[in-house]
DNA sequence: TCTTAATTTGCCAAATAATGTCAAGACGAA
DNA sequence: TTCGTCTTGACATTATTTGGCAAATTAAGA
């Protein structure tokens, strides 16, 4: 799995000395399991994301948009093509607006 | 589920005037199963989208690159900034190249 | 219309994938 | 070494996806 993500929340919290164990309690998981949504062994909730955020001090869109390119990259990184498939989604979007966001 | 791959095959084999019983019974899926990738409501294999390509004489190339439109699709449809998630994903494309393709 | 072929849908069981936790290991600092 | 932190592996559990049957719907032709 891609590591956009974990990466950018390891940061925050090295910046901000905070320890894993203790982000994990706020989001009521498992130390390892926050371990492993760093290192992107498991993908962190919706819901943690935004929890994240707020507790590392980020606007949760940002960290809404690297959940959600983690996601894409998967898909897609292991494909020849991979810019042309960003392509070929991007006209698709453009057509059909976003009715609500998620949160 | 989106159906941009869904709508290229249904368009290609009407096109091609075959009934989906003749392209289900050579990729060896019951016609209903069949029936759904058209729509939307299944994802093709692999494999199928290969022996799809061969069939309805097209490059497998741009079905793949349709199939995979559809799954990234499904994951940033939904989402506001959906267009600055692509973003993110492609700069992350340029940095790590691609190995090997699938086949 | 009646009949047959084609497509679609609902539902279920099986297969697959993803998740969280425990237990143990690794690492660094003091 | 010891302590605190981080990481990993294995496993059970849960969630999601899948394929197919049967039935329903639609299409097409005589």
């Amino acid at each position: 799995m891609s590591t956009i993500f974990g990466n950018k929340i390891k940061t925050l919290r090295e910046e901000k000395q905070i320890p894993q164990r203790q982000l994990a309690a706020e989001l009521e998981i498992d130390t390892a399991t926050y371990c492993k949504i760093e290192k992107g062994d498991r993908r962190a909730k919706r819901e943690h994301v935004n929890a994240l955020a707020d507790l590392l001090g980020v606007d949760s869109k940002e960290l809404i948009r690297l959940w959600s390119a983690d996601k894409v990259y998967d898909i897609i990184a292991e494909e020849e093509e991979a810019t042309q498939i960003l392509n070929v989604v991007a006209e698709s979007i453009v057509q059909y607006k976003p009715k609500s966001a998620k949160v």
